[in-house]
DNA sequence: CGTCTATTTGAATGTACTCAAAAGCGGTGG
DNA sequence: CCACCGCTTTTGAGTACATTCAAATAGACG
């Protein structure tokens, strides 16, 4: 399997010399998964974070009703996984799985724990990307606080305009908190008005 | 003013030495907040990171329509800031003002840069309290997508009890996405219930 | 005390959901 | 390669959750 994408992405925000590239490409662990495996399932211990190479990933919650809720989605590039589990090591009480077939890498709790001693960069790495992944967040809360369904698809289609291309409309219902009935009618909607 | 608290607060995630320590106090200012006072106005360039010695802060936005929607409370032991325009030094979307009187301590952006590369278990310092942030609001999305209105005041109350006491129900409402009108139906309700 | 803001209450409205049925689409097997 | 099965999307009617508007009451603060 072939890191490049990883160590470009990391090189945008650290710089490291070519024992360090090894070291931490010792530490991963390559994984595929086929269009509709799971990477995690309610009640299992997060072990790894992963960083997708190719293909998509959904990071989802079934409520009561058995309805799901999209908490985030992973493209190439992005790193996915249950934090909370996996810093705790407590059961998770997240579904994940690959909306797409997927390449990732895996790195395990043990290693990252093991990178950031021997490798510290690694702590501005993750905390620049902390930092980005809280900023999203803030705007995705203060989104949902602020607009309607209307105009958070809206905002969606705009923001993100290639991944929507990738989702099923109830993909992007269960992201945006509406039932795909109502999306339906929401694009419905937008078609006369342009 | 009286750092011990944000030097204990950092005790729980890194060590600092006695020089490390007094290179951080000197990085950081000291200011005092009246209640209804601005830290920050929507257009001004957030320049400093601020952590709460004393009182209650909100941040939040004012929609086209002149509604307050809360992105977040900060009290005692809280970072508080926009990071967005912190980072990029571009204007802030957000207001934030304090509700009580309240002490912080500033660290500006160059201060925090210079303290980065001084002492680089800032790095994980930072790493440590973004990656709880990440979770913190991971979990309110969560929320907000699986929940009626009614059950996410039941769990503000219960996830917050002492922040709940300090808020007026207009604050609440603001935080939750609600009217006021409706959480004070909403309170209404469970009246009844207990 | 008086003023200003927050909260409560009630009625009408709107946004989004439920239920149900039909139509569309994609993958799979014969 | 077509036919069928299952899942997604569309459409419509009725419903529920939450808002708007308005007015009255309560509370906070100077």
């Amino acid at each position: 399997m072939d890191a490049t994408l990883l160590l470009s992405h990391i090189d945008r925000h650290i710089q490291l010399d070519t024992e360090e590239i090894a070291l931490f490409l010792s530490l991963l662990q390559p994984k595929t998964l086929k269009r509709k495996a799971f990477l995690l399932t309610q009640g299992e211990i997060c072990h790894a974070e992963h960083f997708i190479l190719k293909g998509c990933l959904r990071v989802y919650t079934i409520d009561d009703n058995g309805f799901e809720h999209i908490v985030m989605f992973g493209v190439e590039e992005w790193w996915v996984g249950d934090l909370y589990s996996f810093l705790t090591q407590t059961p998770t009480q997240y579904f994940i799985d690959a909306l797409e077939d997927t390449e990732i890498l895996q790195i395990s709790r043990q290693n990252l724990d093991k990178l950031y001693q021997q490798v510290p960069k690694f702590e501005r790495f993750f905390r620049i990307l902390f930092q980005n992944a809280f900023i999203a967040q803030q705007q995705r809360i203060q989104q949902n606080l602020s607009n309607t369904a209307e105009m958070r698809y809206q905002d969606f289609i705009t923001r993100y305009p290639q991944l929507e291309q990738r989702l099923s409309q109830k993909q992007v219902a269960a992201y945006l908190g509406i039932t795909p009935v109502f999306l339906s009618m929401l694009r419905k909607k937008r078609q006369f008005k342009k």
